[in-house]
RNA sequence: GCCCCGAUGGCGGAAUCGGUAGACGCAGCGGAUUCAAAAUCCGCCGCCGAAAGGUGUGCCAGUUCGAGUCUGGCUCGGGGCACCA
């Protein structure tokens, strides 16, 4: 900043953007070392995945953490803000397919045009700390963790499910799956089941739940979510002996072990052992057994589609009643969970009395509900003690919604148990269930193993080398890392790796032996789960982390700020990686490696389209729309720009490609500059709610900074002069603006700090302005003061807007950077004041107000209420029977 | 289907611990300035009503002197559901 030159009159933002950037950059002002003499504010924002360019939610999300860095900069703590990329995944193989280009080279310029976006924004990244997961210097670390973790038993092989396409011979993802078909081929696809390595996370399970509670500053949502997710629930796991007389049992598991009486069939999922045997000599269950492998294995579909099943013809043993039960293959039961198989009540679960009335199974009542009665109820008189009169009806012929509650019922048609409670019940049928050896009490998790196998080319290889005479072999520390190959083709079909002989062929580390190497690749969660602590020591070649996490960690990262969309997967591997890492010995016992989350809302925009023939819909892009109001501003239409012609106005929606409703951050960038773009983001809601996109109000914030700017312009004219540090020489009305400035800073610090809510701290710089407007400041004192407001409010807005809070504190304050200035602190004294005013209230409805001292006592504040001529008047002559007094705010007449 | 969240003027939102509903901004309307326009500045702006006043925070109940805020029951919208990241 060169103070030297008359200040410009007009702000234009690309002089003074690019002259700030090249300021923080020559002094380093972004740069984290440790110093163990300050506290430590480590900022991250969840590193984005290299897409191409910067999306409105990348800027949402990283201006947040910017504010949030330059606010404890300034409150005096040494800060790290990294950045990095989230490199591999799935988008880098679908635009090599699309394209012809490799991933690594899509993935490396997209990286190289997202950064320099990044920089243009101006946001104080420690870019020294930068990495790509993709690059074997990240990614051989998480190979040498996978190897260690594979040798203490967390890693572990087993078959899991995936979606497979017949047709394009591929595994596709969830998100490949449109109803039921590949994306590409348009082949229904089917479930097949093929070995891969799972993270044992439900070791953890029990340490994942309690943590959570130790997490304050985590958002309430997000810990119910996760607590959900892992759902620890007690029940009962017992057998059901076959009915053959064979030692073979069926076991099950239930959280409703007081309706056991109530069972009338078995439902077992179709990949269950007994199922293939039952199947053997039933052709047409066999049948029925391939038809539940059709479709994919997303868990929303199998939960939302038509419950079926065929019974198997094997009976069972009720092991209480000594019952014949018939057992059921069910398409809605799932071979992951628990036993793969599920006892069946039909009179108190509501899936299952659904399924019994389709397929016509009895359907057991063996719960009932008292049913309460007021007997000679007399009206006016207190309501009497409820009296239990009998068991609510139970009918058959359609589902209430008591059948299945746990609460205020009792056992009925259960010989010994009935009368019982829920617990009680339980309790007692758990006893006998474990004294013949069937069944017993067990703590069971909604939480599955971490199924981290992908047959995919752009991941991280998985460290394993498969002997015929050795079997699974880690690869040694001294062959890491297995290096991913860049140089491929893509073809949609399989992974390119396992067409690779010089990828894969191999010595068996241990024997010598030929050997294949593993071909498939890790899970993109993988990288994600340990980022934050490389960040640290991102050049340490020798080791994963070192002691620098110690330093940055300690305590949890003090702010982590992403989307609400990874409130459970990404955080919950992040977690559990952070414990990993510690029983391995790679990090004290850190705790939780978050210790404040916020989550992000999405960005939305209005959409518009044309009804194509056939009902196809053509989005059409925002920016090329003219939207006609009426008198009121009320929309009343919209019309293509092109052409004029009326275009529908559709909802306000995420903004996506496929409802064409995106702005591109960079042409807003280029049209008002970074600040203008930091500003109406933070300004056009909390943090935490979808933000909707507006060009009137880019406009809006951009017209704020002019403003700004040019009453720093008119102050500098006249000249500059020292701010006032005291209220002495200040008329009444300057006094009042000098406490609204000293109110502001209070405000302003706490929206920053403590409520972390941008928009209101941006309204009360702008009241503060308008007052500042408003007041005559032409005196000597006065100037003082306006010198003191234009300091301060340059000094609040900094973090927001850093490019011309910048260039204004260097001109109100030749020679001075407000990145090195100390956040404005609130005067005391100068937020004393004499007189309140206090609304007035009679039964409830404000009806007046009165002016009291700020001292005033009970007693004189209820006087002058009662006094008040407004109040008087809607007391219509009748006492005051109660009068409330709210310290500061209101009095309520009850009259 | 299951888990979680949300709903306040024409629009985005404010009201932080149950105490003045609509701060701040956008849009709109009226005016000033200008040859004119842009820009800028001033005023108005929930709904009904001429006013007095009434009414109003998705819907239906409830608790309270007092409810946008708390409780119960709905409706609609959004996020997640383990291979999108």
């Amino acid at each position: 900043m060169n103070s030297a030159m008359p200040m410009q009159d007009k702000y234009i933002p690309a002089d003074i953007e690019r002259a700030a950037q090249q300021h923080w950059d020559k002094t380093g002002a972004a740069r984290a070392v440790e110093d163990a003499s300050k506290p430590k504010y480590y900022c991250l924002s969840m590193f984005p995945y290299p897409s191409g360019k910067l999306h409105m939610g990348h800027v949402r999300n990283y201006t947040i953490g910017d504010v949030l860095t330059r606010f404890h900069k300034m409150q005096g703590y040494n800060v790290l803000q990294p950045m990095g990329w989230d490199a591999f995944g799935m988008p880098a193989e679908n635009a090599a397919l699309q394209n012809n280009v490799p991933p690594a080279g899509w993935t490396y310029s997209n990286i190289d045009y997202m950064r320099s976006q990044l920089k243009s924004l101006g946001f104080a990244i420690d870019w020294e700390r930068e990495f790509a997961t993709c690059t074997p210097e990240y990614y051989r670390w998480e190979q040498w963790l996978f190897t260690r973790l594979y040798e203490k038993g967390l890693v572990y092989k087993k078959l899991g499910t995936v979606n497979w396409d017949p047709v394009d011979h591929t595994v596709l993802a969830n998100e490949q799956v449109i109803d039921g078909r590949g994306w590409r081929s348009g082949a229904l696809i089917e479930k097949r089941e093929i070995p891969m390595y799972y993270m044992k996370i439900t070791a953890y399970a029990d340490e994942l739940l309690t943590e959570l509670d130790n997490l304050p500053g985590w958002p309430e949502q997000v810990r119910l979510m996760q607590k959900n997710w892992i759902g620890k629930s007690t029940g009962v796991r017992f057998a059901f002996p076959l009915a053959d007389n064979t030692d073979e049992k069926l076991w099950v598991f239930t959280t409703r072990a007081d309706t056991i009486m109530g069972v009338t069939f078995v439902a077992v999922a179709a990949e269950h052992p007994l199922a293939t045997k039952a199947a053997a000599n039933n052709p047409e269950l066999a049948a029925f057994i391939e038809e539940c492998k059709k479709g994919g294995i997303a868990e929303a579909d199998i939960a939302t589609m038509e419950k079926k099943g065929m019974p198997t013809g094997i009976f069972v043993t009720h092991p209480l009643t000594g019952e014949q039960v018939e057992v059921w293959v069910g398409n809605y039961v799932l071979m992951s969970y628990g036993d793969g198989a599920v006892m069946a009540v039909p009179a108190h679960d509501e899936r299952d009395f659904a399924f019994a009335k389709k397929y016509d199974l009895p359907i057991k009542q063996v719960i009932g509900r008292p049913f309460f009665e007021i007997r000679n109820y007399e009206p006016g008189t207190p309501i009497p003690q409820q009296q239990v009169v009998g068991s609510s009806e139970f009918t058959t012929e359609h589902w209430q919604e008591w059948y299945a509650d746990k609460q205020n019922t009792f056992c009925v048609n259960s010989g010994k148990y009935d009368g019982l409670g829920y617990e009680a019940a339980v309790d007692a049928i758990a006893a006998d269930l474990a004294a013949q050896g069937l069944g017993d009490k067990k703590v069971q998790f909604r939480l599955r193993d971490w199924g981290i196998s992908r047959q995919r080319y752009w991941g991280c290889p998985i460290p394993i080398i498969h002997c015929k005479t050795c079997g699974d072999v880690p690869v040694p520390d001294d062959q890491l890392p297995v290096v991913l190959p860049e140089n491929v083709e893509i073809t949609g079909a399989g992974s390119p790796l396992a067409r690779m002989p010089e990828f894969y062929e191999c010595k068996c580390p241990k024997c010598g032996g030929d050997a294949r190497r593993e071909t498939d690749t890790m899970d993109t969660f993988f990288e994600s789960s340990w980022y934050f602590l490389r960040y640290a020591c991102p050049d340490n070649t020798k080791a994963m982390v070192d002691e620098r996490v110690a330093y940055w960690c300690k305590g949890g990262i003090d702010q982590y700020i992403g989307g609400i969309e990874h409130a459970i997967l990404h955080l919950l591997y992040s977690r559990f990686f952070t414990k990993l890492m510690r029983d391995v010995g790679l990090i004290g016992n850190l705790g939780e490696p978050f210790a404040n989350l916020l989550t992000q809302g999405m960005v939305v925009a209005p959409t518009f389209y044309r009804e194509l023939d056939g009902g196809k819909k053509q989005w059409i892009n925002p920016a090329d729309v003219d939207v006609v109001t009426d008198e009121r501003g009320r929309p009343t239409g919209a019309t293509l720009r092109a052409d004029g012609q009326p275009v529908v106005i559709g909802g306000t929606e995420k903004m996506s490609k496929s409802k064409n409703n995106g702005v591109d951050p960079q042409s807003l960038i280029d049209q008002y500059g970074a600040d203008t773009a930091r500003l109406f983001i933070m300004f056009a809601s909390p943090p935490d709610q979808s933000l909707e996109w507006s060009d009137a109000g880019v406009e809006g914030a951009f017209r704020f900074l002019r403003r700004l700017w040019k009453l720093v312009h008119d102050h500098v004219q006249i000249g500059l002069v020292a701010a006032s540090t005291s209220n002495e020489g200040l008329s009444a009305a300057q006094a009042d603006l000098r406490r609204k400035l000293h109110q502001t800073m209070g405000k302003v610090a706490d929206d920053y700090g403590r409520r972390k809510q941008f928009n209101t701290a941006i309204a009360a710089v702008m009241e503060l302005l308008n007052a500042y407007d408003k007041c005559d400041l032409s005196d000597a004192a006065g100037r003082a003061l306006a010198q003191e407001v234009l300091e301060s409010a340059t000094l609040l807005l900094f973090p927001i807007v850093p490019h011309i809070g910048q260039a204004l504190y260097a001109e109100l304050k030749p020679g001075a950077d407000a990145g090195l200035a100390a956040f404005p602190k609130a005067d005391p004294a100068a937020l004393k004041q004499d007189e309140i005013e206090l609304m007035v209230q009679v039964n409830g409805k404000l009806r007046g107000a009165i002016r009291v001292l700020a001292e005033a006592d009970k007693a004189t504040i209820e006087a002058a209420a009662l006094a008040n001529p407004e109040a008087q008047k809607f007391m219509e002559g009748k006492p005051a029977r109660k009068v409330i007094v709210v310290p500061g705010r209101l009095v309520n007449i009850v009259a």
